[in-house]
DNA sequence: GTACGATACGGACCACCGGTCCGTTTCAAT
DNA sequence: ATTGAAACGGACCGGTGGTCCGTATCGTAC
């Protein structure tokens, strides 16, 4: 097989890079005032090797945000109970969500960043489709729910960096209440058309 | 008062600069290959007197967006039964819910552009504000309803430019669809929690 | 109609950013 | 030790938002 392994020190390199971008985008306000210049430094690489390694500004940090993000695909993917495939349906959505959140508060800065890369709309990631279609059956094996398409939509809608931004980071509105009220909201949705509790 | 009427080279450069912009945005495919040259040529100014006028990318931007919402507005502040202040909020709720969506499904390129600004998340502008307190107060008067806060913001969440743009424009799902899928989910909603709603 | 101050115009100009290029260095297989 | 492939790094490029200031236009006072 053609699995050409990397070189020593362009993995140490590229392990670099991911650390600084991290420290970095944390540490400033806004994402678009981190640069890449800024970042190759802060690494102590050049330019010309950051972008190698990425290709562009927007694969860098997907690169950063699949990394982070991979604990709660595994416990998603294979999991125990709250999260994994065995989870009855009533109680894995709520779970999802709330993981979702909790990993957009833990990552602000990140997702941030991720959703301001302008032309790249969250909507056109490769993320955004897995996760869609993942609650989206989830919520079609709840009976008398319909519409699941759209509301799977509207339920990630929910849990969007910038919104989650705008009520912990601008608003301050502390990370349980949040948590408390996503819970509630979708509780309200779930409830709407089937019996109000009894997973059955 | 000092209220310097502009002058009347002024106005009418103005007026022609944000006719230009609306054309190219709606013309052309992604907001970011509009460029503030580009809008100044097509309106026959020079790049100054844009700025000028606008002081910059996002006052342009916002000034074009706010004249195209202002029908909208006043159908809102003082209109009569769908969408006025004297409308029941359960009926009025989804009223105004779906006047937003079929606004961003004709502006499309206008609320993208918007929302593309980059730093300016959707929440920092001053529309936001008032259309989640909006909501907000006449979801507490449904009874049985708490959580109107989040519940405002959930809701609001739902017709944001990017997803309006990935079902419409993308994945190419017809207006009348969006439609009634956003009316069934927000029935969900607001039928959780009171008596059985259920219109149908 | 003329003169004149205030206001607006316009496009050359600037700083900066993402991204490329290519001569030089480092790795690792032999 | 040799050597070719792979990676490095920073000068460089095209293009963008935004500024600056000499010039043209407006509108008012006479």
């Amino acid at each position: 097989m053609t699995e050409r392994r990397p070189r020593k020190d362009a993995a140490r390199n590229r392990a670099a890079v991911l650390a600084a971008a991290d420290t970095l985008f944390t540490e400033c306000e806004s994402p678009e005032d981190v640069t890449m210049a800024d970042i190759a430094t802060a690494a102590g690489v050049g330019k010309g090797t950051l972008f190698r390694a990425f290709g562009d500004r927007t694969g860098l940090i997907r690169a950063l945000y699949a990394t982070r993000l991979e604990p709660v695909r595994n416990a998603v993917e294979e999991g125990p109970e709250p999260l994994g495939p065995d989870t009855p349906p009533l109680q894995r959505v709520p779970a999802l969500l709330d993981a979702l959140l909790c990993f957009k508060l833990d990552n602000r800065h990140l997702a941030l960043a991720l959703e301001a890369t302008g032309s790249d709309s969250p909507y056109q990631a490769e993320h955004y489709e897995r996760w869609h279609s993942l609650l989206r059956s989830a919520l079609e094996q709840i009976p008398g729910l319909t519409n699941s398409d759209f509301t799977a939509h509207a339920l990630l809608a929910t849990v969007r960096a910038d919104l989650v931004e705008h009520l912990a980071g601008r608003k301050g509105v502390p990370r349980e209440d949040i948590r408390k009220q996503l819970a509630s909201f979708i509780a309200e949705v779930l409830g709407g058309t089937g019996p109000d509790e009894a997973p059955r």
